[in-house]
DNA sequence: CATTTTTGTGCAAACGTTGGCGCAAAATCT
DNA sequence: AGATTTTGCGCCAACGTTTGCACAAAAATG
């Protein structure tokens, strides 16, 4: 019990004995519980504000089993698609009076210790929204019970998933492309982990060979600026023969390492080489990139997202459930001629 | 009570009927008590695995008063710079034993209920890394006798901070412009609120008039690559007579915004233009930027962030404390005319 | 062997909140 | 006026853990 010397902090029971009633019905009130009259509503409301009540939400954890508190596992946020994630997730669950445990963040793998806290703070539910296979929380969630969803990732056994419609966007993104006239493209993919990557360029290449055109060369990027930045050089490297006339990066942040490297390699973009992206980030947006991406509904995305997990926290059992949204081209200079804003098609 | 049909987990209770022993004894086992032998503690623990025993920690904060949770408030993360310190910080709790309840991210004001739920749960401490002035969350940990730390921010009052020693930051960059030969900087700064970037300013202003320069023009950057971008579009229209020769931004993301402009209107860096940023954030190290920078001592400033916070934990009324500390120049491309890999200098 | 000290364990009372159930008084219906 | 429903509230037992205190047994001391 020891309990530190500051003035102890108004509860329940004090507001109840100011009031002259008991705790159940305090508590009542203050939840707004129908079974209590509104003069007296509002006589506990009035005391609860003066005597500066705040409520334990862990008594409240303990008693109802409720926690409102959901574990967040985040991607690596150096890729500044996680920040904007981040940002819309916190500012959404905040709406809906659900706060984040934040689990972890970033490319490392995520220690047991840290998954097994997820259970220790009884979270109600787990977002995970890492791309790569760091999910070890995921399981433990799924063993016990905990619903788990996944943003921008592909479903789980046992997590419900949403995610833009990453195949679609990549054929978007071919169609695009091979209507400019490009006929040789190469893909700049993030390894064999990333399901969002393997479907975007599993879209991408399918509807850019059946329009005629061929996929000239892929390098693994890892989702990096690095990544491809690396593959840029690579491309330079190659014999002039074998140089793409386009090239499609799974997301912006490897397209602007492409980009420079490319440049600084003295190519000119879109003339000798077009480029895209994928995700939309701002930074890729900037008239120093200015690269045709794929945006991905963001907001909508989180939306859902806390849809699918606060109604399998509310009646657990739910089947999980895929929700797949469409995004839209955004097209900017990096595949256009002509400069000018970037305009917007839907796909 | 309502309790979801799911096979209820082990507790404290559950072993001390397995292990024929009072749930106090089990607690203490699991705690590492020592009063408990070390043949009963094996047993306990054993029995606890085998079990799959998962701590309560809302009964242990109920009963306890320690909540193991820390909340967070963190700056825009569209700033890569708190995207690195995030990374950091959830790092370095995970080790300490220490989850983050993530109250806010990014960079709009905090809203109230949301400030209020860092009371709810309990929070032991408040981390706020945010530069800006949104720090209701932390007047509200004050007044409710939370210890709050800043990182990275100015201290407020009831509120320890470690920092970098940004106006020593400033002075290093304008002796390393100075020593340059450059005599007329422009600063891009962060507006009035910022403490760090306006003590950045300071220092760089104090020392490169001492060194015989001439601050020739301020402008509002706002902290964001837009700004610098803007600043750096102003920066262009001067007219040639009043040109600056170099450039300090306050920070990385500005540089970055404003190099791209200068370079958009024609403008060689650092042939006319050199420039200097401030956080050494990953991107301005790009070989497409390559961007002079003062680091921060990231890992440092966490660290010792951290340790006031637990300190003040665990002996509350512990007088407030801020702590300084030195970064290093990091000399890259833009201040140098010959291009080579990035030098250290400590500051 | 009779003390005192140590060591190991149990008991029971919190911590603040919730919710099932019970029960009066008031309101509505015969 | 009686019978029934509704309304409004209180009682009490959880939820899982910690911890002050008591107390027996074992060990060390005289």
């Amino acid at each position: 019990m020891e309990h530190v010397p500051t003035r102890p902090r108004a509860t329940i029971v004090t507001l109840s004995r100011l009031a002259g009633v008991s705790a159940s019905t305090v508590s009542r009130a203050l939840r707004g519980d129908a079974r209590i009259s509104k003069s007296m509503r509002a006589r506990i409301m009035a005391l609860a504000a003066e005597a500066g009540y705040l409520p334990n939400a862990f008594a409240r954890t303990l008693s109802s089993g409720r926690s409102g508190l959901l574990g967040l596992v985040l991607g690596p946020a150096t890729n500044p698609f996680y920040a904007m994630l981040l940002e819309e997730l916190v500012t959404q669950a905040a709406a809906r009076g659900l706060r984040f445990l934040i689990v972890h963040a970033g490319g490392g793998a995520i220690d047991d210790a840290t998954a097994a806290a997820l259970l220790h703070y009884q979270v109600d539910g787990c977002l995970v929204t890492s791309a790569d296979m760091s999910s070890r929380a995921a399981d433990i969630c799924a063993t016990n019970g905990v619903p788990v969803v996944m943003i921008n990732r592909v479903p789980r056994l046992h997590a419900s998933a949403v995610s833009c419609d990453n195949e679609a966007g990549g054929r978007t993104m071919a169609l695009h492309l091979r209507g400019a006239g490009h006929r040789r493209a190469a893909v700049l993919h993030s390894g064999a982990v990333s399901s969002n990557g393997i479907d975007r360029e599993r879209g991408f290449a399918a509807a850019f060979t059946e329009g005629g055109g061929e996929i000239a060369a892929r390098f693994d990027a890892r989702s990096t600026y690095e990544g491809g930045y690396d593959s840029g050089r690579a491309i330079l490297a190659l014999p002039a023969s074998r140089r793409p006339d386009c090239l499609f990066a799974v997301s912006d942040i490897i397209a602007m390492g492409a980009m420079d490297a490319l440049r600084g390699g003295g190519v000119t973009i879109p003339g000798e080489i077009a480029m895209a992206g994928f995700d939309c980030i701002p930074d890729a947006a900037r008239p120093a990139y200015d690269i045709t991406s794929f945006e991905q509904p963001l907001a909508t995305m989180v939306q859902r997202g806390l849809d699918l997990l606060t109604t399998r926290i509310a009646t657990p059992g739910l089947p999980d459930e895929t929700v797949l949204l469409r995004g839209q081209l955004v097209i900017r200079g990096s595949t256009r001629p002509a400069m000018g804003a970037g305009q917007v098609v839907t796909a």
